[in-house]
DNA sequence: ATGTCATTCGAACGTTCGTTCGGTGAAAGC
DNA sequence: GCTTTCACCGAACGAACGTTCGAATGACAT
């Protein structure tokens, strides 16, 4: 029932709301901030949305389905458990730095929508770490390793999803090195040797 | 030029406060609601404090002076490079864990602060970042490892800035033992052998 | 030309916010 | 005994908030 134009105008509104709310946080973003950042009157945003929270909503619960479709899909392509967890290691970095405002807004604004709205997120999350937790499982299995699936698990998004506080995807370290990176310390740590993959040095 | 008993009556304010900003979030948090919290007048309150954002910062400053000066302490019973950056690890974690609510406004409110306040704080936690950035430095040095000290450091923040996300000190891992499976873990990475110490199981 | 519908707007509404004002009662100082 | 000081409060203030109202605009079908 929504036309084309409409969906675009939206969509326009939601790339531009993430890139606030993703600057100075969800609460303290104020409509009027909106409107000035899209262009548009206060009542013209109410014309696309019912409210505030939906505008976030909207930026999460798309961002999360297209996260999860991308590490379902890089995870397929997997030839091992060690293969699987580094493809959804590499997959997630390089989503994250390739898509910073939305993926921050997921991250930190993970508890500021309300009721159903919250519920509904919270269930992709879910859906998203038993994922990551099955891979840590099977790759602990392999090696006969004696940490728990499920720290690993949180450890490992925590590295991950810490990233909006101090990367810089124009900066010097292209997404890719930085997920590369982030495999490599979390399979091996910090005390191994040198990753397989030639030296970054520059 | 202050009491005793005003110190004693701040100290209490600023412990109700954490928990309630931690569970809420500064910005939603109202002045009200921390009335409620303290069983005081609003009028009362600023009896104590000049506004709600000195609350945040009184909060966060005392917070990082410890979990500084713990961390120092504990770097100096360090043997080794390894050694000194597992106890920084075992510290941090077990602090985090005991300490939630003041911890989590530390790491979730980053940026709630504003002007000289955020500058000061920001200057802590430069201070904090290259004490483990000298700490992961060495141990690379050490080990020939072709990672980057930075890209490490942050790593690791993230790792345990996270935990407030989903750990629960109350629950069947004790604060100890989560930091020693993540000293482990970053240390020597998710594919290493059991740790040294006898076997979690059960 | 007329009516319809999507799009947009200026202006306002009612609420809630952080903060302040003017005060009260009790203890402390002299 | 009078005053000062401290700890605290009920009530209110002005500002800012999310949201809504009623109306204007333009495109397009009839």
């Amino acid at each position: 029932m929504t036309s084309a134009p409409f969906d675009e105008r939206l969509e326009q509104i939601l790339a531009t709301t993430a890139k606030v709310f993703a600057a100075k946080g969800f609460h303290p973003t104020t409509m009027r901030d909106l409107s000035r950042a899209t262009g548009m009157s206060l009542a013209g945003l109410y014309h696309y949305i019912p409210g505030k929270e939906e505008l976030l909503y909207l930026i999460q619960e798309r961002c999360f389905q297209r996260v999860i479709a991308g590490a379902a899909s890089a995870v397929s392509l997997g030839t091992s458990a060690d293969d699987r967890l580094e493809r959804f290691i590499r997959h997630h970095v390089a989503f994250f730095a390739r898509h910073m405002s939305e993926m921050k807004v997921l991250s930190h604004e993970a508890n500021s929508l309300t009721g159903k709205r919250l519920a509904d997120i919270n269930a992709l999350k879910r859906r998203y770490f038993e994922m990551l937790r099955g891979l840590t499982s099977d790759v602990e299995s392999d090696h006969a390793a004696h940490h728990d699936p499920h720290v690993a698990a949180y450890a490992l998004f925590g590295m991950m999803n810490w990233i909006y506080n101090w990367y810089n995807p124009a900066g010097p370290l292209p997404p890719e090195a930085l997920a590369e990176r982030f495999a490599q310390l979390f399979m091996f740590g910090l005390t191994s040797p040198a990753p397989s993959t030639a030296s970054h040095g520059g």
